[in-house]
DNA sequence: AGGTTCGAGTTTTTT
DNA sequence: ACTCGAACCT
């Protein structure tokens, strides 16, 4: 490649590389429209570029919107077309393009037409998407409203925004969506209601909320759960989603027992969300591609709107993404705006980092692309700037491994830097402290915290890690957002705010219509389920008419009319009045802007009785549950600030009510990933799985438990597909790392509290020698014996192990009495057959079983 | 109704 | 090994 423009320099030195998350954790809540506060407690003003001005400040402000997602009433092509010609000084562009090179220019700098980025791991790929929204915007003369921008994450979706906003005004950045698949599905639908058939106060379930819904409808076709679990009935039920069958698709092509038998719960299914006014993560996406297909106006205007569009991580793209994408991007056939609209779909991604086929994602969707769009612009992203020539050496060699993949020439002009380490402890526990060892080292010699991170295949290996660091010392923390909403108060004081928003759901009804205990037994509750379904009427109005309940007696009558008249009385500080079919309007003269959210959520939450209960919970003495209650309230007012300066920003003059807030908080929480409560420069080493990895970059980056079942896991083994994906994550995880890398793997693994060997796994093999140093340190925990650190247990164990000749007669607190029998030596987990006197022969492992040596 | 005990499932990855 | 739910008990 002839490039005369100067290289960037390496991401860790550039200015832009490292945007700094903001919110705390695990609470950051920020609207999916809703941008940075200004400059509010983050340094990213000061290298800003040069605030724009001149042409462009005409299209700060979007033109007055209902909605924050209501395109313009005007239509946006007039506009273009003046700023297009309003706009011709240069310098602009010149400050755009500076210190790219032409691969990453050809594509900052491309305006109409499809066209696809083939972007290696560090590759400045996130520059070239943040630089081309800005190029469209002050070069081009786009109004930012018709840029649309889909990331993977939320969190992604910020640190976007973020980064756009240090390019363009903040007006500009915020007129700009910036938003995932999901999220920006989930405004359409309560945008559209109507034409989705759903009222706007929809609830989005959760997989624990699927898995109610699944097992009511399990048990409403009286089939055992035993043969048909819920788990797999509800994948077999979101792959068919992904692929766009609806319940009578699937029906028609289901031959055999097993995949009739899920057409029949599928449909059972189907008719539960839709009673309870809910839809599943796969529906967003199903229900949009419907909506679009379905309502032409809609779609016209959604692509009228949206006239840029920019796609990230495409490899990780379902048929219903795709199928949104497409239509969105897609140029018109017929009506007036076929210049103007569509056709603008911008692609970026690396099939060598598709690393969610197992959720339906289709690699084909990039790999196709030209295909698809015959005209598209192709431009590869091969340069490095992330790590050493060793790390990407490594990642290099063993992503050739897949046959299924098209060769990509990495490069880097990085230092060499050190060799990769791969590292045999002899145990998770020794892993974790070798690891956090190595990390000390590293912040000793200057390396702060939040510049290392860990990766793992699976959560549960997080465990012994934090144990360690926490032990340690060392600060961390932990990519699981999900965590905090999945705490039974938290989700018992979200369901009531649903309830509130949703009285058609049944689900979430019940769910706290007894929580805390108010006198509405499990009976009534029955009685309740039956009268509904045998006068077809809906739960929400039962409540309301507790008498009905003939087979109920006076007093939990009266119980569940006091229920409904506080939801209801809930729903009229909102302003929500119950219509026919109990859906919901919002009585659009109701004064009772002056509540804040946040004092709603403060009412329920008193007049629930769920503070209270949590006050008095005995089985709680730090009262740490009344503590989540309240740190969810601090977050309920930090996404309300930000919800009402992202307003003011915006110009909107009619000021948000609380309904609005109320549906778009719910909107919001229900779609934290686990990225999303992660903070850049907390000080703290990042723990996270090997998915949640992707798109980040870590000076310091140890990935453990590379064995045989973990990576590749087992359960991803059973077809060179999907060893193949394994490999990916290996590649995606390696590639994270900018200067140092250590793998490890332990010779004995605890799973299910039991100890086994472990096999290395084959991806450690596939690594070149010269790249890596492989140390095996397994010794070091058995000769660590008493000075703490993790082999205090250990040596302990070893010594005990000479301590029962067979013969012996022991004593276990359990079992009782019992004689040794034989001893295996394993070391740590030497094992001992016991024959007891009453319990019969057991084997233990000595470490854990607590014996006592009986003398005679 | 609330607390306790016992057993099962847990651990693939996530919007 | 640990957590969660259901059944069982007070």
């Amino acid at each position: 490649m002839s490039d005369p423009t100067p290289p960037n320099p390496p991401a860790n030195a550039a200015p832009e590389a490292k945007p700094r998350g903001q919110g705390r954790l695990p609470l950051r809540l920020d609207p999916v429209e809703v941008a940075t506060a200004p400059d509010a407690g983050n340094d990213g003003g000061a290298d800003h570029d040069a605030e724009p001005s001149g042409p462009t400040d005409a299209f700060d402000l979007p033109p007055e919107l209902g909605d924050d997602m209501l395109p313009p009433s005007e239509p946006a092509q007039a506009d273009t077309l003046n700023a297009a010609e309003a706009t011709s000084v240069g310098s602009v562009e010149d400050d755009l393009v500076a210190g790219l090179t032409e691969p990453q220019r050809e594509a900052v700098t491309h305006v109409d037409g499809p066209l696809l980025v083939l972007a290696g791991p560090g590759s400045g790929k996130t520059r070239v998407i943040t630089r081309r929204i800005a190029y469209l915007v002050r070069q081009i003369g786009i109004p930012p409203w018709n840029v649309l921008a889909i990331t993977f994450t939320n969190k992604a979706a910020g640190e976007m925004r973020e980064r756009v906003g240090q390019l363009l005004t903040e007006r500009q950045a915020r007129a700009a969506t910036v938003s995932t698949f999901h999220a920006l599905c989930a405004r359409l639908i309560r945008q559209y209601a109507d034409r989705v058939g759903l009222p706007p106060g929809y609830s989005i379930y959760d997989t624990a909320d699927q898995k109610n819904a699944i097992k009511t409808a399990l048990t409403e076709l009286e089939i055992n759960t035993k043969n048909f679990p819920p788990a797999s009935m509800l994948g077999t039920i979101s792959n068919a989603k992904n692929e766009l069958k609806d319940a009578d698709a699937y029906a028609k092509q289901a031959n055999d027992f097993y995949s009739r038998t899920v057409a029949k719960v599928y449909q059972k299914y189907t008719e539960v969300l839709e009673r309870n006014a809910a839809v599943d993560f796969d529906d967003l996406l199903l229900r949009t591609v419907q909506l679009l297909r379905d309502h032409r106006d809609v779609l016209d205007e959604l692509r009228n709107r949206y006239q840029y569009i920019l796609i990230d991580e495409y490899q990780d793209t379902n048929h219903a993404q795709f199928m949104i994408a497409n239509a969105l991007g897609s140029i018109s056939e017929d009506g007036p705006n076929q210049e103007s609209s569509g056709g603008n779909l911008m692609v970026t991604g690396d099939p060598d980092q598709s690393i969610y086929g197992w959720r339906g994602a289709n690699i084909r969707n990039i790999l196709e692309f030209e295909a698809h769009y015959p005209d598209a612009r192709i431009v590869r992203l091969e340069q490095n700037y992330r790590s050493t020539k060793t790390i990407l050496a490594a990642a290099d060699a063993l992503i050739a491994n897949n046959r299924a993949r098209k060769h990509k020439a990495l490069f880097t002009e990085n230092a060499d830097g050190e060799p990769v380490r791969v590292v045999t402890c002899y145990d998770g526990q020794h892993e974790a402290t070798w690891v956090t060892e190595r990390l000390r080292e590293h912040h000793e010699r200057g390396v702060p915290w939040a510049d290392m991170a860990v990766f793992y295949r699976i959560n549960s290996l997080s465990r012994v890690m934090e144990d360690t660091l926490r032990n340690a010392g060392v600060p961390y923390q932990i990519a699981r957002g999900t965590a905090f909403y999945d705490r039974k108060e938290i989700k018992d004081a979200l369901a009531y705010l649903r309830v509130v928003a949703n009285p058609a759901d049944e689900v979430t009804t019940f769910r706290v219509i007894n929580t805390p205990a108010r006198g509405i037994s499990a009976a009534t509750v029955k009685a309740i389920q039956a009268y509904a379904l045998a006068s077809n009427t809906p739960v929400d109005t039962i409540l309301g008419q507790p008498s009905v309940l003939t087979a109920v007696n006076a007093r939990a009558q009266a119980a569940v009319g006091k229920f409904s008249a506080m939801v209801q009385t809930w729903r009229d500080t909102c302003g929500l009045t119950p219509q026919d079919e109990g859906a919901l309007i919002e009585t659009p003269a109701d004064p009772t802007h002056d509540v804040s959210l946040r004092q709603f959520v403060e009412t329920v939450l008193r007049d629930s009785g769920l503070e209270a209960y949590y006050r008095n919970d005995k089985s709680d003495p730090d009262q740490e549950r009344l503590a989540n209650l309240g740190e969810l309230v601090s977050s309920v007012q930090q996404f309300e600030d930000e919800f009402e300066l992202s307003r003011d920003l915006d110009g909107i003059e009619k000021p948000a009510t609380l309904a609005d807030k109320l549906l778009a908080f719910l909107e919001r929480v229900a779609l934290v990933s686990d990225v999303d409560s992660l903070e850049a420069g907390q000080g703290a080493v990042t723990l996270m799985t090997l998915h949640a990895a992707k798109g980040l970059e870590y000076p310091v980056v140890a990935m453990i438990a590379f064995e045989d079942g973990l990576l590749p896991h087992e359960r991803a083994n059973h077809s060179p597909q999907e060893l193949e994906e394994e490999r990916r994550l290996a590649f995606v995880g390696i590639t994270r790392a900018e200067r140092h890398l250590m793998l490890t793997n332990a010779k004995y693994r605890t799973v299910f509290g039991q100890t086994l060997p472990t096999i290395p796994s084959r991806f450690l093999q596939e690594l070149p020698p010269e790249v890596i140093d492989v140390e095996d340190v397994a010794d070091e925990a058995l000769e660590a014996q008493d000075e703490g650190f993790g082999g205090v247990q250990r040596s302990r164990a070893a010594r005990d192990a000479g301590q029962y000749p067979p013969g012996t007669l022991v004593r276990h607190p359990q079992f009782g009495l019992g004689r040794v029998v034989q001893v295996q030596p394993m070391g740590a987990h030497t094992k001992a057959r016991i024959d007891f006197n009453t319990a019969g022969a057991k084997t233990l492992v000595l470490q854990y079983a607590r014996l006592e040596v009986v003398d005679g």
